[in-house]
DNA sequence: GTTGGCGAGATTGTATGCAATCCTGCGTAC
DNA sequence: GTACGCAGGATTGCATACAATCTCGCCAAC
């Protein structure tokens, strides 16, 4: 019917979403539910059920009669969430391998391709872009749904570490090697190869944040 | 102050969770929000938010201006939750062989041979039990709270095919050696060792899941 | 007999109001 | 000067009312 019928509530949801992911909306700030109401035009209402989604995907932190606030999420955790992507990506790497065509294997070597470009040109942000559009595009072809969601939420709560590893020096180099690596697996069809691949590339990245912020 | 205080919406969570797991709330079966609110004697706020979370465990599924209904899982998407705990149980299992002390240890023993009396008794819900009990022990060893998170949430929509499998002809002696290795591994501190074993026996359980049910 | 549409009842979506709780700052006692 | 306590404002928790939407049965047209 309208185009516009009941996305309100999805909309404010997502625009709280990528004010949190962005970083617009600082870890700890408080989010006080009628300023947000107000400043995006709706009711409390909405604005409470957004919370509580956002809650339950680890962006929001909710104490009762306290109110919601966005969570930090410490360097411990963002270790533990990388040695769980490490093993989740892990599978679906697999699983890609095993399924993935002719085409399908085209489009990751070009994204490979347009890292390297990128990478080259020290546009490193860019690269992080591109990063992640590979991983996107391996879970699409693994076909393996239960992962997939898992990983996007986990993905969703690490944000405040996404830039910082990639600039970390030798980082940029010795990723492009690990992605290579990867995908020379899934091009081949070797299952086992492409599964140890990727968890050894998150599990480097995990080390490189443990040694970028030891703090507990 | 008031030990009731605000427990009212935890319990209400709760008590439809429990309905949904324990099969009490067949699957498909809608969930017309003001009949369990006055069943509940709550309100349909507390209700509403409640479906929110569940729907986010995915135990609900909601459509909008049709409401909810609780989720049929299929067997090809039960086969999909097993191969993801196959991987984040198999990195737990890594874990906990690297950290478990010798109280531990005999923890894990302790119940593995309660398991093996059960099955002698052929009480082979006690067995279900006894088995969450090791893999949970497992988890709260491992020390590893995002695994530990996601698995739970895992296992709350599996609770379907939680008996069955275990009632297959030949799984309940299977389980059991399988167990016995996981354990055997952990108690040596060999991670590699205790993280294959912990694959080998949900990978198992998958296989047997897809032959006993191959729809889909 | 089938299709289309229309309206009543059922159900969900959203806004709002009031109660409960928490936080802050100020005054008072020691 | 510090600690305590206690308003008063700010904020959240919950219930309810009303609007929007869907479902389903019935009737008419073909």
């Amino acid at each position: 019917m309208l185009d516009k019928a009941g996305v309100v509530p999805q909309r404010a949801e997502d625009h709280l979403r990528e004010a949190i992911v962005t970083g617009r909306l600082q870890p700890n700030e408080r989010l006080v539910e009628s300023d947000l109401a107000r400043s995006m035009g709706v009711s409390r209402t909405i604005v409470r059920a957004a919370l509580v989604r956002l809650e339950h995907e680890g962006l929001v932190e909710h104490e009762r009669h306290r109110g919601a606030r966005v969570r930090l999420v410490s360097v411990r955790e963002a270790v533990e969430i990388l040695e769980t992507r490490a093993v989740l990506e892990g599978l679906a790497a697999r699983l890609a391998a095993q399924r993935a065509d002719v085409d399908d294997v085209e489009d990751l070597k070009t994204i490979l391709a347009d890292m390297q470009r990128l990478r080259e040109a020290d546009d490193l942000l860019a690269v992080s872009d591109e990063n992640a559009k590979l991983h996107r595009r391996l879970l699409d072809i693994s076909g393996h749904e239960t992962a997939a969601r898992l990983i996007g939420a986990l993905n969703s709560q690490m944000v405040r570490f996404q830039y910082r590893t990639i600039l970390l020096p030798g980082r940029s180099e010795r990723s492009f090697a690990e992605h290579a690596e990867i995908i020379a697996a899934v091009a081949t069809g070797d299952g086992e190869r492409a599964e140890a691949a990727m968890r050894t590339h998150l599990s480097s990245v995990a080390d490189a944040l443990r040694r970028e912020a030891p703090e507990s």
